[in-house]
DNA sequence: TTTGAATTATTAACACTGTTAATTATTTTT
DNA sequence: AAAAATAATTAACAGTGTTAATAATTCAAA
């Protein structure tokens, strides 16, 4: 009979689906290894540690949003694809919670980060190279945007980083229910937190065309 | 001699000294416990698990907070307060990172909301005190710009939550090392991240002035 | 004061966690 | 077939939060 093919990629893959179906908190290197069939000690010869784990997690999470992301390249007019992009960021964080919370709320998978190629001598700083990218389309659309006389005056990087940092807040005070669980009183009337997400999303888009 | 005294109190300000030293993940029931001079299970005598040992902190961490606040009442010119406020939230969550990250980003602490009161029977939704009664005066304050001119036509309480947002987002991403982390390029040429941040709150504030 | 109840604290244990060292099993090469 | 290299396992360490059973102490009534 042929012999269990062990690979980094199984392990991956039982991770994954551990992860999706269970969360973070319920994947241990213990569940991994009785997905896989094996000991628990094997990970270890083909992952560091866990956070490498939730590194190479973190890493297929942005090769999903980057997907994402390209397939809005045909959007000519800037603005729209700015807002496309928002709604797509949104859509991913909250169809996704588990990989966004890899991706941009764990520590711990970027202690994996790898080093700029190149320089291997002395302690080089160690780059977000998926966080860098997504971002970097982020501040190119906005430069577009700007080509067409939006954002007049605004510095190009730094509004990037207001938009990235107001779309990444809505996401996490959604997506670890404090959304929800402030009083309808204080965040509106609307029923229920992914209305009340809706609508700050276009108001804040109307915001933005305002500027 | 006199017996040790042990109380809620005693056993909250050693987990508060802990956490505030070594930060959330080194500090466990048994370290506490030593740090009390007693056994871990006692513990478990005033507390009925560590999640609610982690929500008082959360309560003690949003009386700081709302000290800083209510000083601010006394700002006549509403977006001075605003103004003021988003920098004292700002200046909060960085140099309090573990507080912060207790009342805004875990969500054990979120585990032991009290009831509202009054309502004892049926399973009554859990309610945010803490975190409503900061968000309201925000909303306030907001409201306030308002009466004296600013952001017309926008819906108050979405406006506060977007603003609420903005200022999580970026410090969030602040505190989990991922501004740090971006390339200089990418984010500017500012030299640290402190620098971008303060500079994005300018640039936001300037934002909300033209809105 | 002594007995008995109530409170308070402790030890032992369970079922986990990530991870390392030592050992066995298997494959590959000589 | 024997030796070397690789792969996988078991046993163990040092932790974690938490519960049940047991011991120590305090307090009130007889």
């Amino acid at each position: 009979m042929k012999r269990k093919e062990i690979s980094r990629e199984s392990i991956l893959k039982a991770a994954k689906d551990l992860f999706l179906k269970n969360g973070y908190g319920a994947t241990s290197i213990r569940n991994i290894a009785t997905e896989v069939g094996i000991s628990p000690t094997t990970i270890y010869l083909y992952y560091k540690d866990k956070a490498e784990i939730m590194h190479a997690l973190h890493q297929e999470g942005f090769k999903i949003l980057s997907t994402q992301f390209s397939a809005l390249r045909n959007v000519e007019e800037p603005f729209e694809r700015l807002k496309a992009m928002g709604r797509c960021y949104m859509d991913f964080a909250i169809r996704n919670r588990d990989f966004y919370e890899i991706m941009f709320v764990m520590k711990e998978p970027l202690e994996h980060l790898e080093l700029p190629k190149g320089k291997k001598k002395g302690a080089a700083d160690p780059c977000w190279e998926e966080g860098d990218a997504a971002f970097q389309s982020l501040i190119s659309t906005v430069a577009d945007c700007q080509k067409h006389g939006y954002f007049k005056g605004y510095n190009t990087n730094i509004l990037a980083l207001l938009i990235w940092s107001n779309m990444h807040g809505l996401c996490v005070l959604k997506n670890d229910g404090r959304l929800e669980l402030l009083s309808k009183k204080t965040v509106g009337e609307e029923a229920d937190s992914n209305q009340v997400l809706q609508h700050s999303f276009e108001i804040y888009v109307n915001m933005l065309k305002k500027i």
